[in-house]
DNA sequence: GGTCGCTTGTGACCGCGTGCACAAGGCCGG
DNA sequence: CCGGCCTTGTGCACGCGGTCACAAGCGACC
């Protein structure tokens, strides 16, 4: 359920400001999406809400929380610490919400032993132990692309279950292995299209 | 069509190595896709291949990027120089095919004067001006979530035809304005969902 | 020039996600 | 205790995107 992070943030500012009950009507409103999807999003994971009142808050933060696995320390390691993984490094909103950065890695040796925050850049060569012995389950690739494969790999073997690709290449792992990426380039390109091709229908609307 | 930048990548590669012709198998296999779906996408944009043969390398990058719009530069305003921001700034990856950063805005006023490359940071108020002046095309919004959705406002009303959002937070902006969201948490809550989730059913298979 | 092999382009199906609309059911006021 | 109101939960139909499979067509080799 990629939606279900949406729903979190809105009731955790509703769960901030005491809100007691939501309908699903509010919460499609906050997170941007349909009320009847917000619905059976909701009753999918179980979590009942009272006819004729709506959700309570607090109860259903739990519930998504647990459903998230927010309940859960999940440590997370950068491998490449450029421009991009530093600021991965810094961000907070990382921190927060049981993502704990517990390493930073990159291969070029210049950068090995420069602190970031509380952490050491360690080199890739001691991926495998890093990961082994932090139980690092989520690592972040902020690598050039050539490198991306191959830190992808490195990952998988030492034992990672997910994978955030943030090197503009395709990178394939395991189907056991969960990936997703960023790409900043292409989002740029798609926006580009598509206002290219609104710009395109104005031109014929103008004929 | 979301994955022509995907194709468009694979071509440039194959381009630089002077590989004269493409097979929509090859093409599927370089962007992580399926063929017939390579096959569709292309058709779709009427640039035709040659049965038995495949695609003309140089000739298929010329109408992807015609397609997308990077024949044309896209001047480029950053709001928000945090550490994302100042990532973002300096992020090569995005001064490529026609991107190009024009404007760095923040609303801080400590922050304003300070220069990043050939740029110097601008106050937010000059907002409005800047993206008339320059003719900026796309807003990206790397603020606190709390001022995204002003942020937006301006860039809209300035006349900003495309946005992307770094601010975890939903921003709403009128139809005719696309709007593309990148959020870091949510990646991380979404793999951290699956993981949980695998977890789970191993647990269950273990029982 | 004919045949064979390869690759495109596309028609047809399938499955999923979406959204509507309504029945089920709790709450409150009288 | 009953009726009306409000909101959930869900059955159902629709549409879109993805995939398969195959006919059409081009080139190469004999």
């Amino acid at each position: 359920m990629v939606r279900l992070p949406l729903y979190y943030r809105a009731l955790i500012e509703m769960a901030d400001r005491t809100v007691g009950t939501v309908s699903s009507e509010q919460l499609a409103e906050l997170a941007g999406v349909n009320a009847a999807k917000v619905r059976k999003d909701l009753s999918y994971l179980g979590s009942y809400g009272t006819r004729g009142v709506g959700y309570d808050v607090d109860h259903l933060v739990r519930e998504v929380s647990r459903e998230l696995g927010l309940t859960r320390d999940w440590p997370v390691a950068i491998v490449g610490l450029g421009n991009l993984g530093h600021a991965l490094a810094d961000y907070r909103g990382f921190g927060e919400r049981g993502f704990q950065i517990v390493a930073l890695v990159d291969a070029d040796p210049a950068k090995v032993g420069e602190r970031i925050g509380d952490l050491t850049i360690e080199p890739v060569e001691d991926l495998d132990q890093i990961v082994g012995d932090r139980r690092v389950a989520i690592g972040v690739i902020a690598t050039p692309a050539a490198a991306a494969q191959d830190v992808a790999d490195r990952l998988v073997a030492a034992g990672v279950g997910s994978i955030l690709n943030f090197a503009p290449t395709v990178v394939v792992v395991p189907d056991e292995v969960s990936l997703r990426k960023v790409d900043l380039a292409i989002e740029l390109q798609i926006l580009s299209f598509y206002q290219q091709h609104r710009r395109r229908a104005l031109d014929r609307a103008h004929v």
